[in-house]
DNA sequence: TTACGGCCTTGATATTGGTCAAGCCGGGGA
DNA sequence: TCCCCGGCTTGACCAATATCAAGGCCGTAA
């Protein structure tokens, strides 16, 4: 059921009923398998998206063919709503499933209309988009203001569950490794380091934190204080969450 | 008068005339010299601002004090305005003035309340941000997939006047590297080699690109296809531009 | 079982850009 | 006029990270 799949995302939660029908009624679902294309970088954007099961990679492409991770998309996510906006809007990142994924997708047009009778909307909407620039603005400071390994550390606690808490990296570490702006190598080379350091271990895909706070410590050298690289672009499920 | 300073932006642009009165009645005018603040990296952000004259510089701090420079604000533009609907929000980012500055301040939730009764003006707020998101995308691939070089390239292009334009450096040239994320001496050897390639010439703030093609071929190099590192948070007045 | 192919790791080496230290240049004030 | 100071430039050096090349580890398919 459409509506329920949608209700899970914030922006939509507090729609009135006819709202949401009118939306729903337009939405569509889609299926991809590991690897299938969502959209590509400089198509132009006139839906939005919701992941409800899986994952969504976007990533720019420089000329020379390199891909920059921006964002993994986890489940009941909206991304791309922002384009909406913008007067003749293309996607400025391509976008590809990483597992099976299954998304919805809505109309610009169509929401943009709905949107219209309904200011609370709108104000979340304004709301959902200011979070957004401001995880961007942090990612630009942990760009210029942070080392790799810093990175590549917060990346690991903002990750790790409470606790002493053992995890599974949510990508392949080529992946993680372009999200966080490292060569594969060099972030295989900063893990084994924190590894000597016995702060953590890792197996596979499988990460045990052994110091935290060393590794707090480390991450905060040269990062802003506390919360940095908190997800940009993500909002949590409000229940359990699907993992694999 | 402060209506007409404010129609001066195209957020304010599409008001009413009770609107707009409702909002300049609440508005204050502000005069800054040159490097005075306005307000400091998570102060509570209760207003946002306009300039009329002069120029506002946006930064970050990082803990051991370092400064990098978000954005260079010149007449015309708002800025802090994203962080209207957030649930608590403070400044990400200090404000100084980098010459006498004017600027118009206006109260957010004064704002917020008068936005209610016009979706249209949601609209256009939706889409500056929107632009801002994208702008922020580009700036953060311009710093994972671009190199000092090319961005220095990059930005001086955009800096430029069509024509064989010369032009003046909008900043001393610290701020400048700090807003391309680079070290001041960086920044010198950069200007450096392309006066030394022949591709430009630098006397003080005074530039006079010689080859632009050349100059365009090393920003694109590395960085992202055309346009990027265009103004982030930029609407350019609409008539002749306050320059210096 | 073996062979192939991805992904990951490791080492050696090259580059980029940052850091430190010194000197230069130009403007404003005595 | 001279001096001083801040901003800029230059050089020498160093650290971080990318790049190149090779090899290891699995999982899958023949």
């Amino acid at each position: 059921m459409i509506k329920t799949d949608l209700k899970k995302n914030f922006i939509f939660a507090r729609l009135r009923e006819d709202q949401l029908d009118r939306v729903a009624s337009h939405a569509v679902q889609i299926k991809l398998d590991e690897g299938e294309m969502l959209f590509q970088q400089n198509d132009p954007a006139d839906r939005f998206y919701i992941v409800l099961k899986g994952q969504i990679k976007l990533y720019r492409l420089g000329p020379s063919g390199n891909e920059k991770v921006i964002e993994i998309v986890t489940p009941c996510s909206t991304f791309a709503e922002a384009l909406m906006f913008l007067d003749r809007p293309t996607y400025p990142v391509g976008a590809e499933a990483l597992q099976p994924t299954e998304l919805i997708s809505i109309d610009n047009a169509d929401f943009a209309r709905m949107l219209r009778d309904s200011v609370d909307t709108c104000f979340m909407l304004l709301g959902d988009m200011s979070q957004r620039l401001r995880g961007l603005i942090r990612e630009i400071d942990d760009l210029s203001l942070s080392s790799a390994t810093c990175r590549v550390a917060g990346y690991l606690l903002t990750k790790s569950p409470p606790g002493d808490g053992a995890f599974n990296l949510e990508a392949p570490k080529q992946t993680l490794a372009s999200r966080l702006s490292v060569q594969p190598e060099t972030f295989s080379r900063i893990i084994r380091n924190l590894s000597d350091q016995g702060v953590l271990a890792v197996h596979g895909s499988r990460v045990e934190i052994s110091d935290r706070h060393r590794l707090e410590a480390i991450a905060n050298v040269c990062g802003l204080a506390d919360d940095s690289l908190a997800d940009t672009f993500h909002y949590p499920c409000p229940p359990a969450r699907p993992r694999h």
